[in-house]
DNA sequence: CTGGGGAGGGGGCCC
DNA sequence: TGGGCCCCCTCCCCA
């Protein structure tokens, strides 16, 4: 006859004792922070312990006493838990350490773990997701469930971590089994890069991005590529959004279809597939509308046309010298290069410049092709597209600040990657 | 140094 | 889906 809660209750009792120095043969010092241990339990758990009590084996009767600098009295602490307890209290922002100081202690267990924690992290929309649709949110807050196994548990709700019975009375400080609210989980994801639901709040590009952010509900996966994000709105009401990111969420009802397309650069969520399109201009530096009047590249269209018409055709009816509204009548256009802008009759005697009567009509053209050459409209050199083709490809690489040479030479068409 | 205006650029959205 | 318009913001130049 097996009773299963007696490994449990070994365990417990073990941990009893060290909390209390009862029986402890072992001094573990880490950054000059003393941990007391029994050597029986750390040879049974790390493999450098194994070697290193073997070793000091024939000393049983002096106490054992190990050094170590390779990582923080915190981390030890989290390893020290778990080996009593079997619980790992992992974060995003210890993780990494706790990895390292297992890899260094030889406990595979642990390493598998923080692995998996890893991994489950990288992959959190996902698992979000699954939680949208496995648990309301009041069964998340009040019953504490968990999505697999305990060291996940930093996922959970503040309040309803497993943990907490080991934050607070083990005087060890930084590491606990509080998990992470939101807020937290804020800091953590951008101390270890790693994606969060919340992580647009940290995510401030610009001041318009962040408009753009603010009022979109994201998952952020910058390691994905741009897909159709149909359940980004699909957050049940309660939702533990940060603050202010559940705008777009809230403002749809649940019946209607809500397709969102979310750039895999940064947070932006737009609803239309080619406003994505338009988007991703902004960090593959693609410009593919030149002006034929100055060679200054645009990344849209619109863009180009406003341009052209202010700049090129004198659109504006307005005197650049004394902004008064003129007219044909009243006024006239002046080049200036490539340069025109109107100037009325009183401010073009005053200045003394003879202008021209320009046809604009008749060089319309230069800005509007036909339609029949779309394709070939802005005159790109079959090497000029194919670097947009490259620079696509290119747009996963890391910051990379635009240095694209606007100047109306057009020495350098070379268009880099923009990503932010 | 500062404020105003022009131009560029990005997002939303209509057609 | 692309074109285009509107709005807003930022940057830069200039007085």
């Amino acid at each position: 006859m097996e009773i299963s809660s007696h490994q449990s209750h070994l365990l417990q009792q073990l941990n009893e004792q060290r909390r209390q120095d009862v029986f402890c043969d072992c001094s573990i010092l880490v950054e000059g922070k003393v941990f007391k241990a029994h050597r029986n339990v750390l040879f049974a758990s790390s493999g450098y312990f194994k070697m290193l009590l073997s070793q000091n084996s024939k000393e049983t009767s002096q106490p054992t006493t190990a050094t170590f600098q390779a990582f923080s009295p915190d981390t030890f602490t989290v390893i020290l838990d778990f080996v009593y307890s079997g619980k790992l209290s992992l974060t995003g922002q210890n993780v990494i350490e706790v990895m390292s100081a297992a890899s260094f202690l030889q406990m595979t267990d642990v390493i598998s773990v923080c692995k998996t924690f890893i991994k489950s992290s990288l992959d959190i929309s996902e698992k979000e997701k699954d939680r949208y649709f496995s648990l309301s949110d009041k069964d998340v807050n009040s019953n504490g469930i968990e999505r697999s196994s305990f060291y996940s548990s930093g996922w959970q709700e503040e309040g309803s971590s497993p943990h907490s019975h080991l934050s607070s009375d083990q005087g060890t400080g930084i590491i606990s089994g509080k998990s992470w609210s939101k807020k937290d989980s804020i800091k953590k994801s951008k101390h270890l890069r790693l994606s969060q639901p919340s992580e647009v709040a940290h995510y401030k590009p610009s001041k318009r991005e962040a408009r753009a952010s603010d009022s979109s509900s994201h998952i952020s996966q910058s390691e994905e590529q741009a897909q159709i994000d149909a359940d980004m709105d699909s957050t049940p009401v309660g939702y533990p959004y940060g603050p202010g990111s559940d705008v777009t969420s809230r403002s749809f009802p649940d019946d209607l279809p809500r397709m969102r397309f979310k750039c895999p650069y940064c947070t932006h969520v737009v609803k239309r597939k080619a406003d994505l399109k338009r988007h991703l201009r902004c960090h593959t530096g693609e410009r593919p509308y030149p002006c034929q009047a100055c060679g200054k590249r645009f990344s849209r269209l619109d863009h180009l046309s406003s341009h052209f018409r202010t700049i090129h055709q004198a659109c504006k009816l307005i005197c650049r010298k004394c902004k008064r509204h003129v007219t044909d009548l009243t006024g006239q256009v002046v080049q200036e290069g490539t340069r025109r802008y109107r100037l009325c009759n009183e401010c073009l005697a005053e200045v003394g410049i003879d202008s021209l009567p320009i046809d604009l009509e008749a060089e319309q053209h230069l800005m509007s092709p036909s339609d029949g050459d779309k394709d070939s409209r802005w005159h790109l050199s079959e090497d000029e597209n194919r670097s947009y083709v490259e620079i696509v490809e290119d747009g996963s690489a890391d910051l990379v600040i635009q240095q694209v040479d606007d100047s109306e030479e057009e020495d350098e068409k070379e268009i880099k990657p923009n990503i932010r």
